[in-house]
DNA sequence: AAGATTCTTGACTGCCTCGTCCAGAACATA
DNA sequence: TATGTTCTGGACGAGGCAGTCAAGAATCTT
């Protein structure tokens, strides 16, 4: 044991994230990360390793607090499932809507720009796109059970379509479309879901 | 009138959208753009302008093509619009399937990158996602006129939901899930639509 | 208190990148 | 063919970038 870190590390992940989630990964300087967390870039270096480890690691928190926050929207009796995942489509379009700075999602932007080039960031995207369907097919099956949700359809089937259209209410939201609009999916989507 | 232009400007274009394309705009350098035309950064910038106009230019054309291409798969008379539709949605979900290389779709990539920094790309981002709403609601609207799709859901909203759902597909595509499940998605997003 | 160890700072290096510029080439016109 | 205009190619400059390094500071252990 010798000199211990002088900063509060998740404060300067967090920080990091922000950075790379307006400016996107090529864009964002390394000198702009030690600027706005008030690190020196040795220290930077020394904690985090080079440009591509740090934005792993943010992109990697990142990852697991989406499906954490999904898990624990949707987890739960079979009772409530239904109104659950209700509850979860429409606060996801109302999220997005309310996003007037077009920031969007880290996940489907560092998709974007990455997933093409570098294999890291397409296995921790392929594997938290995995655990979203995993968990909403889940909650359609368990509304399912509960007789909220028509028992014809396959569940995975199902679940695999709400979450096209979540990502795709975030593709639309970065894309400018109108809240009204947003909610009006998440709306019409949960009206063509079909009941018992 | 004095030297005419030695390079076909259609295919110049064409070779940096790929270039944009693959490597995003930061990412993407005009040496790259220059070695892979033939063309001198001379002609390039005397042709185009700087970096951020040529992509602007590309990203507008890329646009343009997409409305197009969608506009000639949806149009045409009420009877067939349904059998459109679904034909194109499947298309839709068969082309990211066959994506390998996860290239994806130059829109949704320069719209993550740049459409919270470059009112330009904002606006044209928007521009474009308005005219494909408009043309898929256009068709759902012929389809409930032939009788194909219920008319009681508001046109304007089911096809709100399955431009949501194109998106959504290119963005999972784009994650990398597999092309079966891609498939699934768009069978059952038209397996949900109402019937009359 | 002394020594050992780790952290911090920021200057520095070397390479990269955009955009300019100019000398020469190619072409239309007359 | 002569002339004027535009295009071409590539060298160049200025600044930006990621990553390193060394000297000093802070802390733990003994």
């Amino acid at each position: 044991m010798a000199r211990p870190r002088s900063f509060d590390q998740d404060e300067v992940l967090r920080v990091t994230r922000d950075l790379f989630w307006s400016a996107g990964y090529a864009a964002a300087r390394v000198d702009d990360i030690a600027a706005a967390t008030g690190l020196g870039k040795g220290s930077l270096y020394g904690a985090f390793g080079d440009k591509h480890q740090l934005f792993l690691r943010v992109f990697d928190d990142y990852c697991a607090g989406v499906t954490e926050a999904v898990r624990r929207a949707l987890d739960g009796p079979d009772a409530g499932a239904y109104e659950r995942l209700r509850a979860h489509v429409l606060a996801v379009a109302e999220a997005t809507a309310a996003d007037d700075r077009l920031r969007g999602c880290l996940l489907a932007k560092g998709t974007a720009e990455l997933s093409e080039q570098d294999p890291a960031v397409a296995a921790r995207a392929r594997k938290t796109l995995d655990d979203l369907d995993q968990l909403i097919s889940s909650c359609v099956a368990a509304a399912q059970r509960a007789g909220d949700i028509s028992p014809e359809q396959d569940p995975a089937r199902l679940g695999g379509l709400l979450l096209a259209v979540l990502r795709g209410i975030e593709a639309l939201g970065k894309g400018g479309r109108s809240p009204d609009s947003l909610r009006a999916i998440a709306e019409t989507a949960l009206a063509v879901l079909p009941r018992p």
